[in-house]
DNA sequence: ATTTTATATCGTAATATTGCAATATAAATA
DNA sequence: TATTTATATTGCAATATTACGATATAAAAT
């Protein structure tokens, strides 16, 4: 055991679970905080912002990509990185609809 | 290695990456979208709801708790689940500012 | 052409997560 | 009180993640 038994769920959770696990380390927060903060893309630099070294750096930003929350281009010597909306907009689309959906049938129990 | 370095980041980036990390996992998101689903807080039934063992399910309600994404009251012989509010608004919160923030600032490069 | 600069990949140790069988707990019911 | 029902905890094996040193790659600058 150990790996996660994704056959047994639909697409759009599974997807749901990417997205939400390439977030579920404080790193990855603070990427995507310096990718909004700075707003713009960021060539070269994301590896000084962090405290860790740059082939852990390097390895986050891959998750992130690999999930579909940031892109990156090669602008010559250096990666342009940036946030890639339509990764975050589904899971944004996510907690929006949960959101919705309490704050219409409020006061149920507990 | 193989520990976070969660003295390194901020208690907001630590904060969200548990919420998220919480929801980086399929059958988390099933959970979610089952108690959003029936509009009321669940006793008993999620176990069966699930293609995972009673022990496993267990465990991954804990998570979500402990995350701060349910909450789970005694119900007499069962135990009566829902979606904790506080918890989602924070996560949800976080997508929202940067969707927002992303809404102003397009066309930057990339 | 060599060196520098920016980033990725490999290898590997430490730790965490996933899943379940077995077992424990505790209230409800017979 | 004994049994059933609902859920939690323990223990453990399989796998995944985290982190980084060493090394590779590739464009830019010297």
């Amino acid at each position: 055991m150990g790996a996660t038994k994704t056959d047994h769920f639909t697409e759009s959770q599974n997807e749901l679970a990417v997205l939400a696990k390439a977030l579920g380390h404080p790193a990855r927060i603070a990427i995507m905080e310096y990718l909004l903060k700075v707003d713009a893309c960021i060539c070269g630099d994301i590896v000084n912002e962090l405290p860790l070294s740059q082939p852990t750096v390097s390895q986050h930003l891959k998750e992130l990509k690999n999930a579909g929350l940031i892109k990156g281009n090669i602008e010559g010597n250096s990666i342009c990185y940036c946030i890639n909306e339509p990764g975050l907009e589904k899971i944004k689309g996510f907690f929006q609809h949960i959101s919705d959906h309490l704050a219409k049938k409020r006061s149920e129990c507990c």
